[in-house]
DNA sequence: ACAGGTTAGTTGGAAAATCCAACCGACTCG
DNA sequence: CGAGTCGGTTGGATTTTCCAACTAACCTGT
């Protein structure tokens, strides 16, 4: 396991958990970026796809937007329509919902018939996830805190 | 990338991501794991660490309870006193704190100064998730909807 | 004995987020 | 011309969350 992690006096954890569930936990954001990583760019369809409301769905675009997760792009002039697209930050959400879907594949098994996911390979979604260094598996309880880190203008080239 | 998937008429994709949002989507939820994952697991100092107001977080320890994905253990008995520990469930949903982990470490950084991760070889971290069956690296786009899948009581061992 | 501290909550009321159905503007198509 | 498409916006109801204070049941030190 591992050992508590005495925060002793007060303030909340500021962590990159927190900070990446600042823009990816509100509601609908996780599932309209799975529409558009399985290629649903429209509005209407996003809607209709995730269930979410049209005027809560608008803000989480443009919340998703300024964040620089997703792109607004303009498919017509006239009448001016838009839709959306994953930036490389937005793509680079992928490993998350694998990794979501697989849980939930896994222990939230029950009689509703849901949609499963797969690999492009064909194979049932089996994802494995190791550690880049050492190539050893992630165990439970393989995650530590490390050093605190502030990075102001170290951001992987501005976006796109 | 992918063929749109056109859900032609209207309800909501019933899927595994939308199944797992619902159980780990609510608010604190995952920072509620996070802090079990390090190894806190006493009611105030998860309320201290995540920021959850106290009345929320009873209320998500309870549906976690609930869901399997964490237990309630009496650690005293007079005065009655409880702390919550990660079910076989809930400590898998490490890769997913994980990949949030990682991607909110390359595309959140900004002044403010947050908690790193890093893997327990020491590493930081810097996972890879690739596909059981072929062993291929996930790459955005690899991830495709398989067929609907209904399955009463697969639960792989009724839980822990 | 009593004040003070610890711990896991609960309570009530205010504030914020979400839901919902209807509407709008600017088109296109038959 | 009427109907449909599309990407929204609007107003009002509902739900969720926030917040600070409070409780119950102890323990510890003076």
């Amino acid at each position: 396991m591992n050992q508590p992690t005495e925060t002793s006096v007060s303030a909340p954890r500021a962590c990159f958990i927190a900070a990446g569930l600042d823009v990816l936990g509100e509601r609908w954001a996780l599932l309209a970026l799975r529409e558009m990583s399985l290629g649903v760019h429209r509005f209407d369809q996003i809607a209709r796809n995730t269930g979410a409301s049209r005027d809560i769905l608008t803000g989480r675009l443009r919340t998703l937007e300024s964040r620089g997760v997703i792109e607004r792009v303009q498919y017509s002039e006239r009448p001016p329509r838009y839709e959306y697209h994953l930036t490389t930050s937005g793509a680079e959400v992928a490993p998350i919902l694998i990794s979501l879907a697989a849980w939930s594949s896994t222990w939230m098994r029950d009689e509703t018939p849901r949609a499963s996911y797969r690999h492009s390979c064909g194979a049932d979604l089996n994802p494995v996830v190791s550690c880049a260094e050492c190539g050893e598996e992630f165990t439970p309880g393989s995650l530590m805190l490390g050093p605190l880190v502030s990075t102001a203008g170290t951001d992987p080239a501005s976006d796109q």
